[in-house]
DNA sequence: ACGGTAATATCTGTCAACCATTGAGCGTGA
DNA sequence: TCACGCTCAATGGTTGACAGATATTACCGT
């Protein structure tokens, strides 16, 4: 029954952190591990174990004796995650450049660079999805797996507000203008430039957390009537 | 069966950290289930769930059709973990006296001066517990509980060298002497000055990590003899 | 009609057993 | 002698069942 490279565990995961991460399931609801091991098609032990893995994860509460909890959506803990990010971002950052490595700063401009120009025509679900790529790969340059692994983390708690941030109108277009100046700081070798262009960059996004988590909150809860 | 508050899972997860922290089972090794049920009077089940916490923690590495294994002790991975408790610990530090939160600061001041007038006397299980404990509560002064709970799992993952490089003749010394020029800077309410000592007080540690890992593994299988 | 309590149904917490997979050791044949 | 393949023991992967806790419902007294 078990698949080659994927355990059962990996797929309930799988699965469930994109209903979390989506708010598919709404904030705060309990959790009903037999009816979730029943839509996965398998048993209620490894639906368990995956959301276990999750409450490290910090995307499901745990109560016990009344079971697991879908996370909730504050504008607290999103601030926190934004605030925790940009340190982490313009840190990596800031070690990549004053390393100089300059082979694979090199490489990452010119394929952006690239990408910028097509990124006109394309829809919302992709230029999202780029968002995210871009400041992990470059995030990345930095070659620090435990760095990367917390960003990632922040970026499957936040996706959902920061989707919304992106979609505020002209929002998205600012933020790969601003992409654009950070591009040419990092070519030019411009570490301070950089650094302050990404950290701007980041403040921009969290002074309107809160507004963005509202308009969150009434879109979770929008498609109620259905 | 179930005890008050704290479930079976609980217990399993609170003693197999221990063990994980503390090298007590050795990198690599891999762990038996039933072994560790066993140890610990209670059903695989419950064992499997906290080693899947673990997992999320990166305290574990887990193989398909293999099993569970202990976390590996490599040099990068501790050295990318300061790495990432520096830019956490100074954001923090950055981040809570710009926002003026001077009543906190004032008491961290107070209980940690009078703390490190003790501090002569102390044993070295004292010292490095005292340790974790002022730089966590100095970066929980931000009150960003994301922030602290990343902190808490890379003290988790390099607590065990972080003790070896106190215990290095001298440093634990050097060690509160920082820490007291850091609370003066603190006091004086010099932003700049005490993120540059807090800054180079962790660089301190950073840059002797490769040796200080050596030193942890040849202690590891040091009384492999008994 | 309402509040509290008892009966009931649902769900979690845990376990023990079963099946599948992996890796080691052994034997056979080139 | 070595390589290949087979067998078997050990261990992980999954399931279904049972006991205890929790939420829900129905009932009764005021």
């Amino acid at each position: 029954m078990a698949r080659s490279s994927k355990t059962t565990v990996d797929t309930a995961y799988d699965k469930l952190l994109d209903l979390l991460v989506t708010f598919t399931i709404k904030p705060g609801t309990r959790l009903n591990e037999s009816e979730l091991a029943a839509d996965l098609s398998m048993s209620r032990a490894p639906v368990r174990e995956a959301l276990n893995r999750l409450i490290a994860d910090d995307l499901v509460r745990f109560e016990p004796g009344r079971g697991f909890f879908c996370r909730r959506l504050s504008v607290q803990e999103i601030a926190d995650l934004y605030d925790v990010r940009l340190d982490l971002e313009t840190g990596a950052l800031l070690r990549t450049m004053s390393r100089g490595r300059t082979v694979e700063l090199e490489a990452f401009v010119a394929h952006w660079r690239e990408a910028l120009t097509k990124s006109e025509e394309m829809d919302i679900n992709a230029l999202v999805q780029d968002d995210e790529q871009f400041h992990l790969e470059l995030a990345g340059l930095a070659s620090n797996a435990p760095r990367v692994k917390y960003l990632c983390n922040i970026n499957d708690r936040i996706r959902f507000v920061r989707r919304i941030n992106l979609e505020e109108t002209g929002r998205y277009s600012e933020a790969l203008a601003e992409h654009a100046d950070l591009l040419e700081a990092i070519a030019s070798q411009n570490t301070d430039a950089a650094c302050a262009i990404l950290r701007d960059h980041l403040l921009r996004s969290t002074e309107e957390v809160r507004q963005h988590v509202q308009n969150a909150l009434t879109r979770i809860y929008a498609d109620d009537v259905a």
